[in-house]
DNA sequence: AATGAATGAGTTTTCATTCAT
DNA sequence: AATGAATGAAAACTCATTCAT
């Protein structure tokens, strides 16, 4: 890809996430980088192209990022480093989680590219419980329950930021406590011997740290 | 209210829900009903008006249903009634929580009005959560957990609906698929004595049979 | 004419030169009035008409306190009074002068009035002037002299209070200081004998020191 | 300036004087063009731009040409080329002028624009007369009077026009008849040294010979 | 590759006026 | 006399998209 069509995308991914993705018009993209929208319309044929090479840009990003578990060889606690991978993924791409739902009426292409990702990613999770389970660190769980709990885990990690950025406005606050409400959405699915690994007490240390350090 | 203005906020409901709040035009709704936009505008000052007049008919909806239950001299498992009302209001105002956010940076009054109601919202779940603990039906939470019992259950209970709406076209499964997660989520929370509540089990096997039917 | 006529046109005239008459609308007079916009149209046939219907109330005022000046049997200085009779009417009526092009321009039928009674005007301001000539308390003037100074005069009076406020936004002075221009403007036209009239004196006296009462 | 913005403005200045600025919309500046609405836009946010730039022109035209008039190294009578100057510029941008109140009240950012020029111009009418006492073609003044002339001098060149005009229908001989207003408003405050000047002798027999000849 | 002028269809909103009651 | 709901035409403005250069 040509670093202008980086820049674009970079460019739209965060006017998106500040002002809204049906708010940021393609001369506001434009302006922002000091190009022309002529210019813009070489690299994309039009906002809708620019909507679905940022959502293919995700899910590249999870996928590379998740694949390197390697479920296959690994015995170990993984949901740690899962949350954490995702919510960075999140932060990034906010937008395409809280104006879903707007931005599928609109362009109507997009939904399906969005339906065929969330599959991927929900097929991913299933391995990633049930390896996990099969291990030791979930308790067993029926079919249907480990469905929905992937649906709750996924609604969760969309929305947990949103959320918190309605109650209150406190951007540096409200993504730890996004991440403190999903750790505590998981803590009756883990066994006894997630909560002996060190990393997952870490984890929650942690969050309630920086929680507490920015509130004061 | 006069039946016009009624009209117009379900008419605009309907169509927001189907078609997105933000892609439907005041024009769109006025000739929806057969009205001159001129004539919407002598009810409303404007599309901002429509949304928060519409909220409060939410809220009020709300709020009437829920303060039937009078904690107070009330021992019993109400988390199945909980559950039922509020799941006929979110289907009723579905694009109030899938497009808030795009609602809120278009709408910058409407943030307030949304704030201030989640707010009230979420004391009205807190009470809930402390009497049926009280009551024996649900276990014991710190308060630190409550909270965050609090935050999952609202964004699931709004969100619940759009994601599987994404996952599969199925409007009616999914509306049930809904609950039945918001079901599940709820399962740890509950103590024995809720399990053997017979309301619950009515649930849960209804929720079941729908799906179902539908599935089939 | 009935009272409800009477108020309309009050509170138009009260409206008009508060907001501009072009920016004031027929909804916004009725709801200033706790009437219907029906009720107003019952009244008058369109904005145009109390519009010419205003205008007829200037002419009948401006005639009716000018006609007490009697020039035939009159020998005295009478600039005073005309000053002040005129002052008044024109603030009163003072979006008449300073929206009258732009009403013109919307209202046509408006010209042709406004045309009719500013010959009627103009008429009256030479007798005026021929008589106080006549009695050595003006200086003579040529036929074209005379016409201008008319002309003069009646800008003037119309439109010093709209210069002034947009010098500065000071309401209470502006009024004044709109007044002293035309003083300062008749000085050079006339004679000692209106100078040693003691009325002069007192309007130029009352004038400043109104002025330097607010300016402190 | 790209000559299309140029031309908006020289549009939109044509189109505001004859049928006044507020009763001009957007659509008929651009269909007068030929060109769309949009593209009228890209030029110029709002109808509010377009107002302040003209001003902004006016404002330039009017202070280049009055600075050539080097009040420092000049000792001759300046009042005929000033009235001459002043008048075409007056002309031009007529609507300017008698629409100013009703463009007020639309337009807030306009009044300022307005207000800090009408400031720049008393500054260099207060230069002027100061300039031509000193050189003997103006008779003493008090610091009040020379204000009071400032403002009567600056009403009469922007109003007289629009006087004529509603008198009678006659656009050629008014713009004449204006000045000739203007012309005997001065004539008070020349000293004999003014009269002697022959500049001032022509521009008097020119305007008479102007009147009379459409006149006829 | 890049520009930026231009378009057209759309949006929200306003308002004088009408009319059945 | 009075109401107030309803209309229709117009206003200002936006924006994704195109295209000659």
């Amino acid at each position: 890809m040509s670093s202008r069509k980086k820049d674009i995308i970079d460019t739209s991914i965060a006017l998106f996430n500040q002002e809204g993705c049906l708010s940021t018009s393609t001369r506001h993209i434009a302006d922002n980088m000091g190009i022309s929208v002529g210019n813009l319309y070489y690299y994309f044929k039009n906002k809708e192209d620019i909507l679905v090479q940022i959502l293919q840009e995700y899910t590249h990003s999870l996928f590379e990022s998740l694949h390197a578990f390697d479920f296959a060889n690994n015995r170990q606690f993984l949901f740690k480093e899962f949350l954490l991978q995702i919510q960075i993924l999140d932060a990034k791409y906010k937008f395409l989680h809280t104006e879903m739902h707007s931005i599928i009426v609109t362009f109507p292409q997009f939904k399906l590219s969005m339906r065929s990702i969330m599959n991927d990613e929900v097929n991913l999770m299933r391995k990633l419980i049930v390896h996990q389970i099969e291990h030791g660190y979930m308790v067993e769980l029926e079919k249907n329950e480990i469905e929905h709990l992937i649906a709750n885990a996924r609604i969760l990690k969309l929305s947990s930021a949103g959320y918190w950025n309605i109650i209150e406005d406190r951007p540096q606050v409200n993504s730890q406590m996004a991440s403190l409400s999903l750790f505590y959405f998981l803590h009756p699915y883990l066994t006894q011997k997630a909560y002996d690994d060190e990393s997952w007490h870490q984890l929650e240390a942690n969050l309630l740290k920086e929680v507490a350090d920015v509130k004061m």
